[in-house]
DNA sequence: TTGTAGGCGTTATCAC
DNA sequence: GTGATAACGCCTACAA
């Protein structure tokens, strides 16, 4: 180990192994090591280990213009969906030798702007975005730069960019499949904002999903909110529930308006499910410890973060190639939340509807699951 | 705005002002601009502006040794728990023009030291841990380097580093005071791991707590997690549980326990909170939507995380001072996890005990909050 | 008040 | 294969 207070640089190595410092880099980066003899390379090497040389990154940096860092940029850290993609996405850089820097929007485009602004002073080699929205000037201001970036979760359409996103219509197409097979007819849905992909994609899964069940997609069954948020769940939820309809169930745009949702019911002293079945999205850490457990759909959590990662490391060590698009499948979870609507409300018996759907094989397409097993950990 | 593809640097800067970069570059840092006349001053400014320029952080962390980058460990990002801290921190860090790193260390001290050395690697200006234990040879490490270290959560004796964490005797002699005034005598506690400081002061403020009361703290009825987690909750529920002893409330040393304890009452088919009290410690994010809320002792963690980064900021910027250890007080919020202790299984009437209590004062230290309004949100 | 010069630690580009 | 040199962009004694 070094003894000097100073750690030991290049030049230290260089010395101690009685090369050129130049010499001594090209030893110690595996990259160029070929072009040193296999004598001298092992002569510093061995220098490098005895003083515990550590390459200054900064120094490199400057020099590479590579800060090895990726600036990160999601909705809300604070939302549980994140911490498990964070974690996937920062695994994989690391096992690339990168780094993230995380940055949280709250839905605020100043804010965004700003993170952005100061991550690319800080010279990041690249961005992911959890915050693309249909129109973004961020993602413009990137485009032009030519930053590499990487979409996670949610897309944007006409940008140059990779993405790693969640087969949303899928996903929502199978939980109005599962509701249908409950026996319900009047559903409604919580709309997530329609200037996010997920906010559409749902919604269009849901218009979908309905349509192949013979069924109605009433808009007037149908609230926008404003954004993911409970609060924004429990307006929608108030405002569904007001405008009534008889609704049997309601298809959820996320998890957390789900959980808004919950309170609405609440209010109005509805049970779910008994007296509304409700479905998420994103099955959430914590969201099957509800109460009622909630019926959602998964997808894979971390994998979205080290697919985004990977996709962002192509573009930023392998330089040009083709963009890519990667869905992620989603797959139903049922859980307490849904149930066959209750005889004397639904257009006919809930179990026999059941059966016949059962029988005719008209089951949601993608995975179904329930986690009985799972729910009590 | 820059019209060249290259970033405007301060050579560009001192050019277009017509001086020389060193004074460009007083003239733009705010500590040296005092050193320059106001026009010139105004004129680079002028330019700065004019041009885009950006300092660029990397060369100047080369030049100052300093990357404006904390390195934070927590255990486990998914630990709900954990977010608003993070959050706080990084917010307060960015007031300061710092920015974090973020490191997960699974409780594996493999991986913290790998962290650590790896964030020393990339030069951060401090640390904050919070994965103290009471023997750790990393908090030992830091301590030699002398870099600039906060203990957060957690803290460890014997090091000179500040800290910030909750007064966990307090909250759990409250949680306890609690039970007690609902007529409950044997309780129960599943406490958290002994090499960590919250593990023994929670241990330690159970046995208090109990003895303030003139309960027993019996050997017998508490059972030793070894980590904090659902899975740890969940086994050491079940061994209580076998031991028996006639318990009627447990107290668990974090909320991830207290779930995990929920799940070993579900097992017996025993219900809270008739069949058992359960009262946890943290109030982390979404545990008052459990089956029932859980009623715990809360403690600000956004703040705790903006302490964190002021203590540390003490450090970094201004160099020498005294360490300073901060505690933040906790706040019993009960919820539908604890009640009264059943009439034929306590000792004594529970409802008039409670009046008793209630008559001669003797509530626990330490605020006391019930939330039925946020419970619904 | 401003300019000069040197260096932070590394690597790219020449020569030899 | 190795050495010399310069440069990445900035800051700061020191000199003028």
């Amino acid at each position: 180990m070094g003894k000097s207070d100073r750690p030991a640089t290049l030049r230290d190595v260089a010395a101690a192994a009685r090369v050129h410092p130049a010499t001594a880099s090209r030893a110690l980066n595996p990259s160029t090591r070929l072009l040193v003899s296999e004598e001298t390379a092992q002569r510093v090497t061995e220098a490098a280990e005895r003083l515990g040389y550590r390459p200054n990154p900064v120094a490199r940096s400057l020099r590479t213009r590579r800060s090895h860092t990726i600036g990160v940029i999601i909705p809300d850290l604070n939302n549980p969906l994140f911490p498990p993609i964070v974690r996937g996405l920062e695994d994989r850089l690391a096992e690339h030798g990168y780094v993230a820097l995380i940055g949280n929007t709250d839905a605020d485009e100043r804010r965004e702007r700003n993170l952005f602004d100061q991550m690319r002073a800080r010279h990041v080699d690249g961005f992911v975005f959890a915050t693309a929205t249909l129109q973004s000037p961020v993602l413009e201001e990137a485009a032009e730069a030519e930053v590499p970036v990487v979409l996670m979760n949610r897309t944007a359409q006409g940008y140059p960019f990779s993405s790693v996103s969640v087969d949303n219509e899928q996903g929502v197409r199978a939980a109005v499949a599962h509701l249908a097979s409950l026996g319900h007819a009047r559903i409604g849905h919580i709309a997530g904002p329609q200037e996010v992909s997920t906010g559409v994609s749902r919604y269009r899964g849901f218009r979908d999903g309905m349509e192949a069940r013979g069924l109605t997609a009433d808009e007037g069954r149908i609230v926008y909110a404003g954004g993911y948020s409970i609060e924004e769940g429990l307006r929608c939820g108030r405002e569904l529930l007001e405008r009534d309809g008889g609704l049997t169930a309601i298809v959820a745009a996320n998890d957390m308006l789900a959980v808004g949702c919950y309170g609405a019911l609440d209010e109005r002293g509805l049970t779910c499910p008994d007296g509304m079945s409700v479905i998420g999205f994103n099955d959430m850490p914590f969201i099957d410890r509800l109460r009622p457990p909630l019926s959602t759909v998964r997808f894979p959590h971390y994998q979205l973060g080290t697919e985004a990662a990977t996709l962002l490391m192509e573009r930023v060590e392998g330089g040009e190639g083709p963009v890519k698009i990667l869905y992620l499948a989603p797959e139903l979870v049922t859980r307490g939340s849904t149930c066959p609507v209750p005889s004397d409300a639904g257009a006919g018996d809930a179990v026999s509807l059941h059966r016949r759907r059962a029988l005719t094989g008209t089951e949601p397409s993608g995975a179904l699951t329930t986690d009985e097993a799972r729910s009590n950990l």
